[in-house]
Parts: C-alpha cells; sequence; structure tokens
DNA sequence: AATAATGATGCACACGTGTGCAAAGGAACC
DNA sequence: GGTTCCTTTGCACACGTGTGCATCATTATT
C-alpha cells in the first residue's frame, strides 16, 4: 500500500493530527515543526489520499464537464480553455461525452453526483426536462455554455447569436446580396434558432424577403453534411447568391460541395460560416466567418465557477450570473459581391 | 447533506451491511429481500459515495489521460475514443494537457496520484525521466500512445511511423518525383524522428539523394508554422517538386502558403501529410495523406487497460503487451507527377 | 426432541483524512 | 513556588462504504 499521513506521523515521532495540519499550514504549529514534518514527507514521498480528503471535506476539487463530443473542433477549444483555468486553480477536469444520447446523458449525471463534482459545465448538451430537475436539485454551481435552455440555469455563459448573425447577414446584405439562403443544423436546437432568427431580423431591417426554400435543415452540424447540402442548393430554381452556414464545419462541407460542382466562391456565390475554428482561415478560399471567442468561454465558465466556490463558504454567492458574449465579423475571402448578371433582381 | 447507505437501511428495517450486499447483488441474500432493498434505495434517490467507496475498494473506477493539448484534432479524435469505451465499462475520464510544460507534467503526475486513478493512458507527452520513474514506481497499468519511449513502458500502443512514412514516400517516387523534402515538428521528438527515418530508408532504396536542405524543422505542428515555413521552401536554390509534411496541421498551412504565393498544388509542387485529419478531407486540393486510426487507436489503449485491470484481479496480467498498428495511404488531390520541364533532373 | 446444517442478517472494524476538544508542557507573573 | 496563560500536541470521533466473522432463525436429519 501506499504511505499514508500516519506513516509521515510515525517518522517524525508526532501524532497523524500535528502532520495534517503542518501540510495545511496551520497557524497552530511552530514553523519549525511544519518544516520538518513537511521534509519528512516530501522525502517518504507522501501524497494524500483525494478520496479520503473527499470523503471527509465534501469537496473533491474536480469539476464535471459534459459535452456533446469531445472531437468537434468547436468545443475541443473551449475544453482547452476550461483545462487551462481548472489545472491552474488546482482543480481536476472529469469529461464526458453525451453524444446527445438520452440514456448517455443520464448515466452521465449519475455519475458526476456519485464522484460528487463541486461544479459543472454544460456545453451545449440538451438536457431533458427530468435530468435538469435531477442536477438542479443537486445543489452545486452549474455553469451552462451555449446551451439550449440557459435562462433556466442559474449561471450561465454564452455567446449572442442572434447579435452575431445579424452582424453575418448585414454583412452579406452591404455587399448587395438580395437573394441569400441560410443552411441551419436541426440538432443544435436552441443556437440555429438563435441564428435563424438574427438572420431574419436582419433581412426584415432591409426589406428584403426570404423565400421558404431558402430556410433549409439539415440533421447535423459535420462538414459532410455541409457537402451533401450543396446540391440541394445548386438544385433551386433560383439559386441564392449567397448561404450562411450555421457553423464552419458545414460551410467548408459547402465549399468543397461547390467547388466539385464547378462552381466558384465568392465569384458565383459567397458563403459565411460561423465559429471561426482554426481550419476557417486555411480553407481555399478563406472562410468570412462570425469569431466566438471559445478559449475565453471556456476560461470565463470555470472562473465563474471556481469563483462561486471560493464565495460559497463565504455564503456570499450571488444569486444568478449570466455573461452573454458578443462575436466580431471576420471578413475573408468567400465573400464578394454577387455576380453583375444577377444584380439587378 | 445527501442519503447514504444507513439512511436507506433506517428506512427498510435493515443494517446498512444488508443494503451494501443487496446493492452489490450479493448471493448471500435472497431475491426477495434484495429486490425489495434495491427499490426503497431508487425511491429514496440514493446513490453512493465514489469517494467512500474508493477509499474503501482502493479503485476509483477513473482513467487518467495525459495528453499534449486537448485542441490538437489528432488527440481529440483519440481522447473520443477512449472515451465512448471508458463510458460504456463504466469508468470515468481524468484528463489533462500537460503543454509539453515540464512543471504541469510533475503536477499532473501528483494529482493523478492523489485521485488513485486505476489507470493512466499517455498521448504523445514528453515525459522527463524523473516523471517517469515516479509513475511506473506508482504501479498502475499504464499504456503509451504515440510517445517518444514506447518500448520503456510494459504497455503501449502506436502507430508504425516507420513504415507509414515509407508509403508515403514509395507514393511520392512511384509518381516520378526524385526531389523530396520533408518538414519536420523538432517539438515531436520521436514521431517526427520516425517519419523521417521511414523518409529516407525508402529514399535510399530508391537510390535517390537528400540534400541537407530538404530536411526542415520547425518548431510546432499548427498550420502557421506550415504557412510560414512555405517560403523558406521557395526560397530553395533548387526546388523540391514534391514535400512531405509531418503531419495534416503543417500541410495544410503549406498549401495556403504555396497557394497565396501563387504556386499550384499539385501542379509546381505535390504536397502530402500525415494522420488524415478530417479537415484533410476537405482541403482545395484535397490532401494526400496516411490515414491512422485514431479513434481505434484511443479505442484500444482503453480496452487494453481495462483488460488489464480485469486481469490484475486474478493475477493473470500480462508482463507486456505492445501494439503496432499500420496505417494506410490515402491518395487524394494534392499529389501528382512533377511538372514536366522538371521531370528529367 | 436434540443436533446439525443451511440461510439470512447484524456487529464491528477498516480505509485515510480533518478537526474540536482536552491535555501537557513551558514561560511569565505575582 | 504556585497560578495563569499561551503554545504545542495528542485523543478520539466522523465521513460513507465493504466485508470477515458471529449470531440468530429456520429447516432437515438422526
Amino acid at each position: 500500500m501506499a504511505i499514508t499521513i500516519k506513516d509521515v506521523a510515525k517518522q517524525a515521532g508526532v501524532s497523524h493530527s500535528t502532520v495534517s495540519r503542518a501540510l495545511h499550514g496551520s497557524s497552530l504549529l511552530s514553523e519549525e515543526t511544519v518544516e520538518r514534518i513537511r521534509q519528512i514527507a516530501v522525502e517518504m514521498g507522501y501524497f494524500p489520499s483525494a478520496a479520503a480528503r473527499s470523503l471527509k471535506t465534501n469537496r473533491s476539487h474536480a469539476l464535471g464537464v459534459i459535452v456533446s463530443a469531445i472531437d468537434d473542433p468547436f468545443f475541443s477549444e473551449i475544453l482547452q480553455g476550461i483545462e487551462e483555468i481548472a489545472q491552474g486553480r488546482g482543480y481536476s477536469m472529469l469529461i464526458a461525452a453525451s453524444q446527445r444520447d438520452p440514456e448517455r446523458e443520464r448515466a452521465i449525471v449519475q455519475d458526476m453526483r456519485e464522484r460528487h463534482v463541486d461544479g459543472l459545465i454544460l456545453c451545449s448538451a440538451s438536457f431533458s426536462v427530468e435530468q435538469r430537475r435531477n442536477l438542479l436539485q443537486y445543489g452545486i454551481p452549474i455553469v451552462m455554455v451555449n446551451n439550449q435552455a440557459a435562462e433556466e440555469y442559474r449561471y450561465s455563459i454564452y455567446h449572442d447569436d442572434v447579435d452575431g448573425s445579424r452582424q453575418v447577414t448585414r454583412h452579406l446584405i452591404e455587399l448587395g446580396h438580395k437573394r441569400i439562403a441560410y443552411l441551419g443544423n436541426s440538432l443544435s436546437g436552441r443556437t440555429t434558432m438563435d441564428r435563424l432568427t438574427g438572420f431574419r431580423q436582419e433581412m426584415e431591417a432591409a426589406g428584403l424577403d426570404i423565400p421558404d426554400e431558402y430556410i433549409l435543415e439539415v440533421p447535423g452540424g459535420g462538414p459532410e453534411d455541409g457537402f451533401n447540402a450543396s446540391n440541394q442548393i445548386l438544385d433551386m430554381p433560383e439559386r441564392p447568391t449567397a448561404l450562411f452556414c450555421f457553423n464552419d464545419l458545414l460551410a467548408i462541407g459547402v465549399l468543397k460541395g461547390l467547388h466539385s460542382a464547378g462552381f466558384s466562391v465568392p465569384g458565383d456565390i459567397s458563403v459565411v460560416g460561423f465559429d471561426n475554428i482554426v481550419f476557417s482561415a486555411y480553407t481555399n478560399p478563406t472562410l468570412t466567418t462570425l469569431e466566438q471567442p471559445k478559449r475565453y468561454i471556456g476560461a470565463e465558465a470555470a472562473r465563474l465557477i471556481l469563483g462561486l466556490l471560493d464565495r460559497i463558504e463565504d455564503k456570499e454567492a450571488p444569486d444568478q450570473e449570466i455573461q452573454k458574449l458578443k462575436g466580431r465579423l471576420l471578413v475573408r475571402q468567400s465573400t464578394a459581391p454577387p455576380p453583375i448578371d444577377l444584380r439587378q433582381l
């Protein structure tokens, strides 16, 4: 077995309580003993048992993170942001992927409770009402990141998708586009709805009409979904001159689809994405998109949780805290004015 | 406080031992009582404390995963593979990013020990000798994935980079290329060395010479590194007709660099990557690369660990197990025969 | 009917740590 | 030197769970 606090105590000729206090820097001990005991603990290669400590203190010093998929580049950047803050503050990160599967979600929530995580970060996980209640009743701080039901939780941090979407749409309108289509991801629920709303608002403000067929939905948000959708767009009787994609992954697939069909971007049709994942700067043409501060979002979520945990001890945690972040438009090469022969329509 | 096993016992009118046995399906109890107690436990919303259980059983049912960066698309796919297996078997996943920082590595190893993870998966983390010894002495199963010092650990699973590299090189040679350069990532240690070795072997076998200047190294493996390196390649007095990049990310950056300098791929120069990350199928031109079964690698690593854990209980774990996986060449659009005017050199 | 055998359940301890309280030791003061 | 006060340390319990052993009840056996 591993070395315990008692072994150190025996070696130092004191009781295990004294060792415990020494390692915590209790002011009850003399500096001399503290130093001596610490020295011995290091020499013996002692390290405390997180399980025992957690059992006693009711704090696990672990953060749970539930994400729909780890290998989605959007989420993995958020995860990286969370990790940096958590690790810097001595917290570990327990990650689970829900894959949008209700049964998995249930199992994950159960596990997080059993493991007694001190806080939970939900990244775009679509929870059933039952699981949500389950979580809230659990009593730990929960921070939502980009979730559908952000208002239902006391703490959340998310991106202002309506605003971002309006920025994107305005850009297309200012370029002279009138026939703009929207390609959404039906699985992303609230997020795609918000972006669609922003799109509609801005189009209406400009007095532009949106034919029903210009609102497309595909069941997924990967490049292959975009690739498959590109034919639908090209087959439209009145082809749009610009396409607003729900996210960069879809846009990247669309770019490939249009290219292999022999169309030029932005010559024949402009394409915009959303999120500014790393790759959007390396497509050909490079992708105009809306930058979301992903790493920052993750880091802020972690800071929010950790701050709450600190303040809970002093009973001064705020009842609610909601951060709404705005993104910023990145104009690159995939957008341009519409083709001349279509401009006057 | 939460509901404990004792609360359930009181409610059921039995001792806490009986409850414990019932929940574990002990054959000592009658089926009737087992069922009754389980029912009550569910009704009361009881869930066991992982900390207490871990303290008692010396098993945490958690897997530690150390990776250099979470948001690297190569690693995040491996992580996803690990997660799926772990979750399916009731194990949680503790992830930490080392960022190639020795101090962080030290802190992470310490944390994994304190948390008493049952097994550890190291993904391309470059450990110091000291940390390695520290880990091995810890005594838990450790599986290396694509690590520098795979042989020094008893269990490892990695990709045969030398073989993959030879496949890639052979492909270029068969296309007729004679002037081939290699762009490595000096930070990735062993991995880049292996790929370089394969490259050299195959070139030698074909009787082709490699000028010193054709072996490039950049300190990183991101697209920006590739982008920056592209000028160096174009500025060479005798420009290569093909470029073999350490990984897809570098290749993608190179593609952009060459394109913005007005060069055509594969018309003027062929480019190949390595890893087959999702995006390599969506560049323009699409990238010829070597497919590594990333998800499978992750899943196999997890299975290996979990299998070891099962067998350790029966004292029949093997002393050593090493899996070497081979990848497969994916020929796409970024490679072609060299330009005609350079073919006869 | 006494004993053995079988089945069901409780008692009590252990895992490693943190902490309130008591106790012991020493110094300072009168 | 006795009293008081402060500093330093140990005792003992608690956290929630698992498990060997003992106990008790019941049934089968002689």
